[in-house]
DNA sequence: GTAATTCCGA
DNA sequence: TCGGAATTAC
């Protein structure tokens, strides 16, 4: 399997911070990966479909645990631009990467150990969400940012008109309200679209949305997907090949 | 003596971490540093000749010894492109900095405490090397810094072919080859050259390369000197006026 | 563990 | 050019 290592590494980057191993899931249709974050709340999702990769072989199903801090370290070896192979053994106790500069002149081979992980069986149910808020991914990041210097939680406001994030703490208030609008050519890189069947508004905590924010170098937009009484679900697609996915169940409390 | 401040910091900040505290040779000749590592474990060789000053008189010869930590918080305090004046006086208890601002219009006076040192007497034979690889600077920081996080130790083998870092640790394992490229023009900046009378690999503590690579700044090129039995020598040379040199002697492990 | 520094992104 | 984050030294 080859690949660019920088979307690689983002994708690390993305997850590593949440999860500290997991087992990944090399099928003949690509690789997907399900996992809960450490303290077991918040819910992530990989697919990297066959078909993105410039060359894809997996023989056989095969799940493999890694340990993706080590991962992370491994990808830091790697140029942004060089070409990364990734291919594993008949026995399958290590993964090995091979990076290979543009110039063809340093050739890097890496190899990680793999480790028997107790999969905690997720199963994700596809739902008809009631709100579907599609926003920039570094406005996204940015309003996190900010909001987590105000308070613990933000509570997500969608509506027809627009969505408004907000936060309380300590020391005062915040609110950051988002105008619906039709994607206008001109700047429909910022433009923020809600559809929406019925308004619903969720508090979720900033600690989570902070760590899905490290997904935001992958894709210009993040969609965020709501309905009442279950997990919000926050998409970021990687071009042309996949998606991460990540799930967090709404606080209760006084506002809702 | 003058010469631009920049130059000096780097100097200072390649040596700081591995020596606290060394005696320095002023002679007629210019500058000179011999000084083991804290651990009496590594090497280091600094020249800098006199040719290489704007200015330079030294009119006996004089050993100071300095704390290379004072002095590198000495320097931060002179700005980049300032012109540096060092002397002392005659009775040599310190030594004086004046720092002069290109437009002249700063002039800054430091003085730093001098101590008496007992000298590592150390003596430093020159050798025929059987492999010497001449490699971007930059390149083997990044090299050092990437096997850094894999494992303590870095095997460097050098072929005809080229030179091969590698390391293993607990997570796995890594290496990086060069391939062996006469300077084509168009980017000598990168090539490796490596110059081989026989084949030679050495295991050596990434500790003190991490150390040795914080003189990458002062050379865009490092050459690295390797013979069997004896220390590994790496030298980097300070545009026309001198070198820093560092020893190491390889470890004992089962791959040699 | 804290503090400083360096690097990257806005 | 400035601020923030990550890395590294004390």
């Amino acid at each position: 399997m080859i690949e660019a290592a920088s979307i690689l590494k983002k994708i690390v980057e993305a997850l590593k911070d949440l999860i500290n191993e997991t087992n990944i899931d090399f099928s003949e249709t690509g690789i997907s990966l399900q996992a809960m974050d450490s303290s077991h709340i918040a819910l992530c999702n990989l697919l990297l479909r066959d078909d993105g990769f410039k060359t894809y072989r997996s023989d056989r199903t095969m799940t493999l645990g890694v340990n993706l801090s080590s991962l992370s370290k491994l990808l830091k070896c790697a140029g942004n631009d060089d070409e990364v192979r990734i291919f594993t053994d008949d026995d399958a106790d290590q993964l090995n990467f091979s990076f290979e500069s543009a110039n063809k002149e340093r050739v890097s081979e890496f190899t990680l150990k793999l480790m028997d992980i107790d999969a905690d069986a997720v199963d994700i149910p596809e739902m008809d969400y009631q709100a579907v808020i599609d926003m920039s991914s570094s406005e996204f990041s940015r309003i996190i940012r900010d909001l987590g210097s105000v308070g613990e939680a933000v509570m997500i406001d969608a509506t027809k008109q627009g969505v408004k994030f907000s936060s309380a703490g300590d020391a005062g208030k915040g609110s950051i309200l988002l105008k619906h609008q039709k994607s206008v050519d001109g700047d429909s890189a910022l433009a923020t679209s809600i559809e929406i069947n019925e308004p619903v508004s969720h508090s979720l905590a900033l600690k989570f949305l902070s760590n899905f924010a490290k997904a935001a170098p992958l894709a210009d937009r993040v969609s965020i997907h709501m309905i009442e009484d279950a997990p919000v679900m926050f998409e970021f697609k990687i071009s042309e090949i996949g998606h991460i996915r990540y799930y967090l169940a709404p606080q209760i409390d006084d506002d809702e």
